[in-house]
RNA sequence: GUGGAUGUAGCUCAAUCGGUAGAGCACCAGAUUGUGGUUCUGGGUGUCGUGGGUUCGAUCCCCAUCAUCCACCCCA
């Protein structure tokens, strides 16, 4: 016998129930997105590689070490995306969306592709939700975005939430920082832990980051990336802040945060959350600006935003069990025997072209059994459909919650159910 | 890529100091001769992850391997 087949490690199957509590973060992103002018956006999930290599970055890990690259029957480099950002600033510089509006807001979903380590709340596909802004270089935009993603998960109820925010200035202000943290880690490099020693040469701000208890002592009291913003960058982070007051969006600004893609400038902020039992994988949501890549990649000089959305990480910190999301059931309806099950066939399929969600037991069980089940599906009426009801035309509609049965006829049933669901 | 833990019934797990294994949940039936959420009773042959080794004999010991989970790294 041959073995049984199994999924690629890293890439998983969404089944019921968990993908109720999907729907449930999707729907939710949709309404509260589209109160704040996103519309959606897909491009696709294959790119070519050369646009991930400009877009993300040679340096980073992602190009690296972690991407989905092959080449197609035309010998082309191609990738799975490991991100949205680049592809959606391919997708607005193809199609000159900067000269059709000023302003451009997107936001898309879909899997992504890593070749990571699998860990809590990471695989190598996973689902981000993507929102990016283009056009508009002002610090109330930030604001407003972060202020998009605090109403977002409120909403969600995912909590508690901690937005980090930091200025990560422009090219100028983190080259000067970079210098200034060099000279200061330098001296002191024999206490740093290895990676740390290596990152003093790839990427000293990732220092900033560590883990290690000796690097944090160490990198106590080391300077702050905000004592060394230029005047425009100092003063676009205070209004972003100012503005985040003026909306009531609580925040932290956390000067050590920096984030791992080469793109950003300015403003960086990531969502965090002790919720869910996410380990190490703390960080829901993360992004800030990047006004220099829509120009890098070829386009007009666009100043842009975004984020990305941990999808399987924000659904871990929902409240609530996943079958507490599914969806339910009007009516259940019991039948006996295969005349039974004909006529309870029919009548549920009127009932749902009127827009019931109706359930039909056709299993040859015990109506014990088949009550139990509507129990289970959490319905709300039930009609049992046996010999008598078959012979008479005449059937009892159950109220689950409180077991109150109302005789009626069935060729009645769809006013009646109708006026069952409304008493509530 | 590095380190740790775990792999036994569909699911969650137990047990056997080496003599081929059991409970809860779930599912079906009955008590309630046509009606659910609480009870009670009955119903389980599962390559004990896979391959090798030690042994009269391995699910248990040893080695390898694969998978899952967790931490590091990195990142959403």
């Amino acid at each position: 016998m041959a073995d049984a087949p199994v999924s690629v490690r890293g890439m998983n199957d969404l089944l019921p129930p968990d993908s109720s509590k999907w729907q449930h973060l999707e729907r939710t992103c949709r309404e509260v997105f589209a109160r704040f002018g996103y519309l959606e956006a897909r491009p696709p999930v294959v790119e070519h590689t050369e646009l991930f290599v400009r877009g993300v970055g040679e340096g980073s890990d992602i190009v690296g070490k972690e991407m989905y690259t092959f080449k197609d029957r035309s010998d082309r480099s191609l990738t799975l995306r490991p991100e949205f950002t680049a592809g959606l600033a391919r997708a607005y510089i193809e199609h000159a969306m900067a000269t059709k509006e000023a302003v451009t807001r997107w936001w898309s979903i879909g899997p992504v592709f890593r070749y990571e380590a699998v860990n809590t709340g990471r695989y190598r596909q996973f689902f981000q939700i993507d929102c990016e802004a283009y056009g508009v270089g002002e610090p109330t935009l930030d604001a407003e975005l972060i202020g998009m993603l605090h109403a977002l998960y409120a909403a969600l109820g995912v909590a508690p939430v901690t937005a980090l925010i930091n200025n990560v200035g422009h090219g100028d202000d983190r080259g000067r920082y970079r210098e200034a943290l060099v000279a200061f880690v330098t001296p002191k490099a024999d206490g740093l832990c290895g990676d740390c020693k290596r990152r003093l040469v790839t990427n000293p701000l990732r220092i900033l980051d560590c883990k290690v208890a000796t690097c944090q002592a160490l990198m106590a009291d080391a300077p702050s990336i905000l004592d060394h913003l230029g005047d425009a960058a100092r003063a676009h982070f205070a209004t972003v802040q100012a503005t985040l007051t003026a909306l009531g969006v609580p925040f932290v600004v956390e000067p050590r945060l920096v984030r791992g893609l080469d793109y950003y400038t300015g403003t960086v902020f990531e969502f965090t959350t002790t919720a869910g039992n996410l380990g190490s994988q703390s960080t829901l949501v993360a992004g800030g600006r990047y006004d220099d890549m829509i120009a890098e990649l070829g386009g007009p000089r666009t100043p842009a935003i975004g984020f990305g959305i941990g999808v399987e990480r924000t659904v871990l910190c929902m409240p609530g069990d996943a079958a507490s999301y599914a969806p339910a059931i009007d009516l259940f309806i019991a039948a006996m025997g295969p005349a039974g099950r004909v006529k309870a066939t029919a009548l549920a399929h009127q009932l749902r072209l009127a827009g019931v969600t109706v359930e039909v037991e056709h299993r040859e069980v015990g109506f014990k059994a088949q009550f139990r089940r509507a129990d289970k599906l959490a319905a709300r009426l039930t009609l049992a459909l046996g010999e008598s009801e078959l012979a008479t035309g005449a059937a009892k509609l159950k109220v689950m919650a409180d077991r109150s049965e109302t005789a009626i006829r069935l060729d009645d049933l769809a006013a009646a159910v109708a006026t069952a669901l409304a008493a509530r």
